[in-house]
DNA sequence: CCTTCATTTCGATATTCGTCAAAATGTATT
DNA sequence: AATACATTTTGACGAATATCGAAATGAAGG
């Protein structure tokens, strides 16, 4: 629990989780909308893997990172329920606005 | 948002929140629920304040800390919003178990 | 094989964080 | 006023964090 808050308390970290929504991206394509170093990024994307708030897909020469976002979910729900906010059916995996691959087959 | 999430990653904090929903609870008797210095327990209601997330009131020698749930709960929803996580209708100021004060006239 | 490209690891540094004990500040009560 | 009690502030410390540039690792491609 307080790897995902912790996790979640950097901006940074937040925005890479809010791209990542819309379509899983190679560390690279990350570092380009950020305004700090790879080696600085690598080691929030660390903090995202040790979270499980993303997982990490090595193709070839890069690296795809893709979000988890039931973990996210799950965490945020429970963390919820624990403070007794009210909610209804927190929907697992609705789609994303566009998807990664696959458009619409 | 940073500043809400940076309190939550805490332990303490959060269990701070979670006592506090039961009802309000002054910082001596919050303080006596945990194994640390006064001190330090006064720096985790600083965070706690300064994120909004409970508000204090001087009531003579003591100092009461009430717990502000709908900031709570805006906050992990405009994330929730952000991440494009499905929730339906987060009721607001649901009526915690057992209220503060006023036992149901 | 050697180079190039993508990413991570390694030191290094500055800042923040959680913690404590001691001191300071209020607020009653005597 | 002097004392006692509740809480906060201060100053100190070690651990953790965000950051960097340089070096290391790994995968294609020539």
């Amino acid at each position: 629990m307080s790897t995902i808050f912790k996790a979640l308390a950097d901006p940074t970290r937040r925005r890479i989780l809010e791209l990542l929504r819309r379509q899983s991206m190679t560390a690279g394509a990350l570092a380009a909308e950020f305004p700090i170093s790879g080696s600085t990024m690598s080691s929030h994307f660390t903090v995202l893997r040790d979270a499980h708030l993303v997982v990490s897909e090595k193709q070839g020469k890069t690296v795809v990172y893709h979000l988890q976002l039931s973990v996210l979910e799950e965490a945020l729900l429970s963390f919820a329920d624990l403070l007794g906010l009210q909610h209804r059916a927190t929907a697992t995996a609705s789609s994303p606005p566009n998807p990664n691959k696959d458009p619409q087959p």
